[in-house]
RNA sequence: CGGGGCGUAGCGUAGUCCGGCUAGCGCGCUUGCUUGGGGUGCAAGAGGUCGGGAGUUCAAAUCUCCCCGCCCCGACCA
């Protein structure tokens, strides 16, 4: 390709709604345009790069012995009733209306359609395993696009999904696309790790995320260096001991603490009760209904545990009026004691039950932190503003519906597995694998007859992952302060020859056209910068761009018979010009 | 949706508080000369509904109201 020929438009200054380096240099490196919030167009360079993640994909997916599909984007609602994700993955579904009324979905991912498709032409275990993957458009009403093509409204995805006869064989499954997932990060030259996963409305029980190391990072990883252990902090656990008895037996008792309503001011004077010792009591509202949560006073709340433990959908914080409705107190005095607000009397007492069970609040469970078993001489809001409780033992005076994990760990905590303190950094999600069993396969019907004539669900997996958000990703592991630094692997060219004088019959073109032609002939991707320009404008601008190799080809080496040939990350070497083409070759192999 | 910020030429911006503009600057673009190994230098040019609408005023980029778009934080995140 002469540059010439093609459209490179790049930017001297990165537009100013560019945030983080990788947006900014897709934008300079004129890679994408923007047309609207979340929304992008592909130029020739962005789009050769983004092929090329592509082409490693499918490879690594076809050798992996997953056959390609594609599906439509354009869904109807029916099927998304049918699995029921038409309500649960409500809020990221692109909802459009064709001329007759007719509601359609933008697809987001392609459960619903391949699993229907299974049911259709999947009859018998002798058609089983299979596994189907596409890359295709998707969909998402984001309600916030950010950081250019990592979260946008419309993007690149490669989706796969595999059926099996069995539990076992959805696990063989799983493990091929999972080391095909290692194998794609790897040759897209990222360092990408799979960490343990929640698996959020797709559902499923076992789950693992591919993630690229980056401050910029929308999701936390915990990771242990000794062990390995990797979770993402929405599922991450540790080793850290439960809060424990520490004496016996005294009994509640209510004091007085105008103004108090933190876990820190009650830890200050006069009151000094340590962080540790408070129970802090949340009311969320789980899928309309309200629900009580404790946790120890020096602990987070980890929402997504949370909603994975109790099966909740939709989960949020209660207002402070839905607290008052529930409990009667305010936050910052709640507390899962004195739940038929006991320390009022009479009228007030039976209205305020009265109102509690009109809202359909009167009836709650309460879920507590498995740290907190065990744990008596604690404090906790006595649901009466202003009021709190001493010596409480969590285990005889709170009737807990059931105990689980459900804080969020900090670093330094013990690894859960091999106890030595784990650490938390961000990362950026590029993959995504899940076990899903049977949840689609029997509300849409995808069965089979196995070899005794029985019919059964087939059991599935599904595996994801974002195009062009891996190409993003790529970039934001891979540059410097000239530009982009492009893995060989998916660079948009591979070489880019750079004479110095332009004109068709100088010395420098006619040899620029000559290494172009065989470079091109031994298969290497290669762009003639064929621009009448200054070097100085040249060179910025290839290593703005971060072709791998640059062949630079002026007078001065010229003289001497040689070239000039620069890794874009490493020394420039002169060779004699009847070796270069070979020179070159051999850096595309080590690059 | 809540909070904050922004919108002036292709990109980056000054001017906005405190109305007085023929709207300025850098980069880019066009033309000529110059230069020719890291965004050359000089000169001449083209390019603006100051996001849109309504209002206040002798006068609006500047003040008021409404709308639109964009960015950041949060909520959300198959």
């Amino acid at each position: 390709m002469k540059w010439t020929q093609t459209l490179i438009p790049t930017l001297r200054e990165a537009p100013a709604d560019a945030e983080i380096v990788s947006h900014k240099l897709l934008l300079r490196a004129g890679l994408i345009r923007k047309l609207a919030g979340g929304v992008y167009t592909f130029l020739p360079l962005g789009l050769r790069a983004l092929r090329k993640v592509e082409k490693i994909i499918r490879e690594e997916m076809d050798r992996a012995g997953a056959v390609e599909v594609l599906m439509p984007a354009l869904q109807p609602p029916e099927i998304w009733e049918a699995s029921g994700r038409a309500e649960t993955a409500s809020n990221v579904l692109f909802k459009v209306k064709d001329s007759a009324g007719r509601q359609w979905f933008l697809s987001p991912t392609a459960e619903e359609v391949i699993t229907t498709l299974a049911a259709n032409e999947i009859n018998s275990y002798r058609q089983l395993p299979k596994n189907f993957y596409q890359i295709s458009l998707k969909f998402r009403d984001e309600i916030r696009p950010r950081f250019g093509l990592m979260r946008a409204k419309e993007f690149i995805m490669k989706d796969a999904y595999s059926f099996d006869t069995t539990d076992e064989g959805a696990m063989a499954s799983y493990k091929k696309m999972y080391d095909a997932y290692t194998n794609i990060f790897a040759r897209c030259g990222l360092k990408a790790f799979p960490v343990e996963a929640d698996t959020g409305v797709i559902g499923g029980n076992y789950s693992h995320e591919f993630m690229v190391p980056a401050e910029t990072g929308e999701n936390e990883v915990a990771f242990c260096e000794a062990c390995g252990y990797a979770a993402n902090i929405e599922k991450a656990t540790s080793g850290i001991p439960k809060t424990g008895a520490r004496e016996i037996g005294a009994a509640i008792e209510k004091f007085a603490t105008p103004g108090v309503v933190t876990i820190e001011a009650l830890s200050k004077e006069p009151y000094k009760i340590p962080a540790n010792r408070q129970i802090k009591t949340l009311v969320y509202i789980a899928d309309s209904k309200p629900v009580l949560i404790l946790i120890r006073g020096d602990d987070q709340l980890n929402e997504t545990k949370f909603a994975a433990k109790t099966g909740a959908v939709a989960v949020r914080a209660a207002t402070p009026q839905e607290c008052s409705d529930t409990l009667g107190a305010k936050p910052g005095s709640l507390g899962a004691i004195n739940l038929q607000f006991e320390h009022l009397t009479g009228k007030v007492r039976d209205e305020m039950l009265e109102i509690r069970k009109h809202l359909g609040f009167d009836s709650f469970k309460i879920y507590a932190d498995e740290r907190l078993q065990g744990a008596n001489d604690m404090t906790t809001g006595a649901n009466e503003d202003g009021f709190h409780l001493k010596n409480v033992s969590i285990e005889r005076d709170i009737k807990v519906t059931a105990w689980f994990d459900l804080r969020t760990v900090s670093a330094g905590e013990p690894c859960v597995k091999c106890g030595k303190p784990l650490k938390i950094r961000r990362a950026i999600e590029v993959g995504h694998v899940f076990k899903l069993g049977t949840k689609y396969s029997e509300k849409l019907n995808a069965t089979f007859l196995d070899e005794a004539g029985a019919r059964k669900p087939s059991v599935m997996g599904c595996y994801g992952i974002g195009v062009t958000r891996t190409l993003q990703a790529i970039i934001e592991q891979g540059n410097d302060k000239d530009g982009v630094v492009w893995p060989l692997s998916v660079a948009p060219y591979q070489v880019c020859i750079t004479p110095l004088a332009v004109a068709p019959e100088s010395e420098a073109m006619k040899l620029a056209e000559k290494f172009y032609a065989e470079l091109s002939a031994k298969s290497i991707d290669v762009i003639l910068d064929d621009r009448d320009e200054r070097p100085g404008v040249k060179f910025k601008d290839a290593d703005l761009v971060g072709f791998p190799i640059r062949i630079a080809l002026g007078e001065k080496s010229l003289a001497k018979g040689e070239v000039e040939i620069k890794p874009r990350n490493g020394a420039v070497q002169f060779v004699k010009i009847d070796v270069a083409v070979e020179a070159v070759l051999a850096l595309a192999k080590a690059v």
